[in-house]
DNA sequence: TCACTGGCCACCT
DNA sequence: CAGGTGGCCAGTG
């Protein structure tokens, strides 16, 4: 029975995963069989296994492939401070028509608060109030509950998103790593809190 | 339905 | 400035 449920709970479509390593870091990307379009990045992790169970979760069947490996490494680079333009046409954005069809962004609130996030630039910052702001809405922490689930962390930005105060805030991959992407952008950093 | 839980915020000591 | 408190509100079960 358990297994039963955890199973429907998984996305029906098949996945190719690539992994590109650099610097003892894994950086996986998932793209659809059918749709062709990325549907999981990984943050960056110390084993393989680790990095492509952050995308293969969600999914049924999956198999791997170095077709993405490309992609994998852009990822690598943004992650590093290489201010590359990545197309959002190829992320998988798309939100269920009903509860029972699986989706990588499971909510249209979820699928505004990643498009809002991924218009701040490269170097700069923005804080989770302006986020929810801009949806018309005081749900701040409703955008850091969604900006945790970001399916797609590095390329839609949501390490630059912080507290309002200019603290770095939390970071599914853990403030350190939060301050380290936003270091390798140039952003300076003093104490947990932004300069500027 | 209703009562939690949160990558938050503002205000008060 | 740090820590505590009440307030938001989307998701979840």
């Amino acid at each position: 029975m358990e297994c039963f449920n955890i199973e429907i709970n998984k996305i029906h479509d098949k996945i190719i995963i690539s992994t590109y390593k650099t610097d003892k870091l894994y950086f996986s990307v998932g793209i659809s069989s059918s749709t062709h379009k990325i549907v999981g990045i990984s943050l960056p992790q110390d084993e393989i296994d680790e990095s492509v169970a952050e995308i293969s979760y969600r999914y049924l069947e999956y198999e791997l492939s170095d077709n993405y490996i490309e992609i994998a490494k852009t990822i690598s680079k943004i992650y590093k401070g290489e201010n590359v333009n990545f197309d959002l046409k190829s992320l998988d954005l798309e939100t269920p028509e009903s509860k029972n069809i699986k989706s990588v962004v499971r909510t249209p609130f979820e699928r505004e608060v990643l498009i809002q996030t991924s218009k701040i630039p490269f170097g700069d910052v923005r804080t989770y109030k302006y986020i929810a702001e801009k949806l018309g809405t005081k749900a701040y922490r409703a955008v850091g509950t969604a900006l945790g689930k970001n399916p797609f962390p590095i390329v839609i930005p949501c390490h630059r998103v912080v507290k309002s105060n200019m603290k770095i805030g939390e970071y599914r991959g853990g403030s350190e790593m939060k301050k380290e992407i936003l270091k390798n952008e140039g952003i300076i950093i003093n104490e947990d809190r932004i300069i500027n």
